[in-house]
DNA sequence: ATTCATATATACGCAACCGTATAGAATGAG
DNA sequence: CTCATTCTATACGGTTGCGTATATATGAAT
């Protein structure tokens, strides 16, 4: 057995890094007191200093993705300012592409459906999430209805994409998702054949 | 005790349908052996009769699955007929809006995440749904990139829905999502005010 | 009714976890 | 150096769940 000998202070944050690792991994189930401990080359005996149980690990978890992904994600895409459709853009790179975020994300998605504390906070955050994107999507889109129908649908690909295994021929996952947001944002898109016909887009017909 | 007399041979699709519903409920995780037994009335005593091991129940349930979510709906949808828009809806009903196979479905897309085979199969069920979607599609939209754009839309908002936790203010999300099947089928909307506008969706500028 | 096959009940061994209790290091203060 | 504090290792009891072994009961065939 290996000694860490300077850290005398290990936990909380520790295990709570550690945790959200575990639930990105495998879901609530996987979050187990002895399985964090190993990996961080303790056992449990520490643990329960610094949480009267593993649902206040669970909780601790919840409340640091919370923050994290709402208030740090958020203060980073005003801070770093920008058009308002490239802001759309950040969000989602900043909240959907992350190594770290995303996989937790999904996995509390999941987690919600169970359970009704976990849907309470994923509310909460999707709110704010929703809020930037009506506010991008206001700026190009009058009506309010669509503007709200627009919102949905790309937080829905955002987020439904990671739980889709369709193939889609040809194309790259990428490319498909890249004309979904040509669409979405009512921009003209470009060609990936790299010829001229661009145009705008949701206007095939009638 | 009770004892079920006339029936001598309960099981295999006993216990996958018992299966079902607890992967529905908790995901793989809560299918366990004992507790389908209890549920079904009797002890885990015949289960292996029947399933070599709890992996053997798992495949099977996952064959039954996919057996369901494919052939079978596609058939009826097939069988039933209509209109090229209305059996995109049709489609959607019977897939996302079953009581019982939606919360399997969205129980599999996320164990999907974890386990390749899962994802395997997963992958040739959405592969089967999204052709049905883009034959539909493609009868109201020409440019093939933009059939395959709208078509992962769709898809992606039938599953995305219920990964979402944001309210929408006024609006229900029946509404919204009625707002965004206009968007993606290319349909002139509804007010639901019950007033006149009525326009060409996806319209708004430019 | 007797017999055979099979489904089920019951009992075991085993492993993974949780939470607690207790003893032993490590760190900082005196 | 010694003491006190704090964290950690170890050990324990309890629970849950898997898979196996064995015996009993049930239905069908003779």
């Amino acid at each position: 057995m290996r000694h860490i000998v300077g850290a005398t202070r290990t936990p909380r944050d520790r295990w709570i890094e550690e945790g959200l690792r575990a639930l990105a991994a495998g879901g609530p189930d996987a979050v187990r007191v002895e399985a964090l401990a190993k990996r961080l080359g303790v056992t449990k005996g520490g643990f329960y200093g610094s949480f009267a149980d593993r649902d206040a690990l669970l909780e601790a978890m919840l409340d640091a993705w919370e923050r994290e992904s709402t208030d740090e994600v958020i203060d980073r895409i005003e801070r770093e300012g920008g058009d308002p459709k490239t802001k759309i853009e950040r969000a989602g790179v900043l909240t959907f592409s992350d190594d770290r975020l995303l996989p937790i994300d999904l996995a509390v998605r999941d987690w919600a459906r169970r359970d009704e504390g976990v849907a309470e906070r994923l509310r909460r955050v999707d709110n704010k999430r929703m809020a930037l994107l009506r506010e991008m999507i206001g700026t190009f889109c009058s009506d309010p209805d669509e503007v709200e129908a627009r919102s949905m649908l790309a937080f829905c690909v955002a987020i439904g994409e990671h739980f889709l295994a369709a193939d889609h021929g040809d194309r790259t996952r990428a490319q498909v998702l890249a004309r979904a947001a040509d669409l979405l944002l009512n921009r003209p898109h470009e060609d990936h054949n790299s010829q001229v016909s661009s145009r705008v887009a949701g206007h095939d017909d009638a």
